[in-house]
DNA sequence: CTGACTTTTCAGTATTTACTGAAAACGTGA
DNA sequence: TCACGTTTTCAGTAAATACTGAAAAGTCAG
C-alpha cells in the first residue's frame, strides 16, 4: 500500500516537475505549468492553500496563476457545498484540452499577426517601385497563408475528437 | 519617387516592429523576430553590420541571432565573390517557412513531451490503487494524443504546398 | 609571418518577467 | 453592525533573459 502510494507520488511529482519545465519552452511560465500538471492529474478539486502547499509558493503566485488559468478555460473553480473555499479541477479531456490551447493560441498569436501583415499589405499595395511591389507581394503570401492557417485552426477546433480522428486515419492511413 | 521610397520604408518599419512584438507572444525574442522580419523583406542578402545599422543593436547581439536563426534553419548565410564579409538571407517561402517552424517546435516542444509523458505512464503501469490506475490513464491519454500530434505533423510538413492546400480544400470546401 | 579585416566569445550590465508577503478588500453569518 | 475566513492586490525583490562592448580568435592576402 504505502508502496504503491509512494511510487505513484513519485511519479506524478516527476510529473508536475517536467511538465513545469516544459511550460517555459512554450511561452508559458513555469508555475503556471505546474499547477496544471497537478490539477490534471488530482483525483479531486483543490483549494487554493493546496496548491501552495504542493508546489511550495506564496499564496500570490498561487492566486495568480490559477486566474490566468482559469482565463484559458483550462482550469474551472467549482464550489462545494458547505465550503466557504474555492476549489480548482482542471479539464481532463485530451480533445477538449487541445482545442481550449488552439483557440487560446490563435487569439494570442495567430489573429494579433494577420492584423499586422493586413495593415502592411495595405500601406503598401499602392507603391510601384520594384521593392514596393516584392513587400507588397511577400505581405499579401504571409497574409494568406495565416489566414488560411487561422480558418483551418476553427475548422479543426470545432470538431468532435471522434470525427477528427477518423479524418485523419482516412488521411494517413 | 523618394515619397514612395519613404512609404515603403515606414511599411516596412512597421512590419519590422511589429513583428518583434508578436515574436515575444511566441516563445522566441524579439531581437530575433525583428532580424527575421527585416530578412524576409530585403531585396537582397545582408551583412552583420547592416543588421547593426538597420536595428540599432551590438554586434554581439546581431551576430548570436543571426546564428540562432541559422540554426532554425530560416535563414541562411550566402558568399558573395569577391567579399570576405558574411551575408544572411532569409527563406521567403511561407510553405517552406512553415515546415521549418513545425519541425522545430516538435522538436522543441513535442519531442520532450512525449518523453514525459512516455516516462510517466510506464513508471506508473503497475499501480493498483484507483488513484494510482487513473493517473496512468491520464498519461496514457495524453502520451496517444501527443504521439498522434506528432505524426499529423510529420507528414503535413513533408507535403508540398499546392498538395496540403488541395488537400484542405477538399476537406473545408 | 604580418597586418588588415572579420567573426566569435563572454564578463558585466540592463531589462524583463516572475514571485513574495503583507495589507486591503470582500463576503457572510451572527 | 462586527468578527472571521477568504480572496485580491501590489510594492518591493528575486530570478531569468537579453544585450553591450571590447578582447580574443580566426582568416586570408601579400
Amino acid at each position: 500500500m504505502s508502496k504503491e502510494g509512494e511510487k505513484l507520488r513519485q511519479a506524478r511529482d516527476e510529473f508536475v516537475a517536467q511538465w513545469g519545465a516544459l511550460g517555459t519552452q512554450w511561452g508559458i511560465n513555469r508555475t503556471m505549468a505546474q499547477i496544471h500538471a497537478l490539477l490534471m492529474t488530482a483525483p479531486q478539486a483543490l483549494t487554493t492553500d493546496d496548491v501552495m502547499e504542493e508546489l511550495e509558493i506564496s499564496r500570490g503566485n498561487a492566486h495568480s496563476n490559477l486566474k490566468e488559468l482559469v482565463a484559458w478555460g483550462l482550469v474551472r473553480p467549482v464550489v462545494k457545498k458547505g465550503e466557504r473555499r474555492d476549489f480548482f479541477e482542471a479539464e481532463k479531456d485530451v480533445w477538449q484540452i487541445f482545442t481550449i490551447v488552439a483557440r487560446e493560441r490563435k487569439r494570442r498569436e495567430i489573429e494579433p499577426a494577420l492584423a499586422i501583415l493586413s495593415k502592411c499589405a495595405e500601406d503598401s499595395r499602392s507603391i510601384r517601385t520594384p521593392e514596393g511591389v516584392a513587400f507588397h507581394e511577400q505581405m499579401r503570401a504571409l497574409e494568406d497563408f495565416v489566414g488560411f492557417a487561422s480558418k483551418m485552426s476553427d475548422r479543426i477546433s470545432s470538431m468532435k475528437h471522434g470525427f477528427a480522428l477518423q479524418m485523419a486515419s482516412k488521411l494517413f492511413g
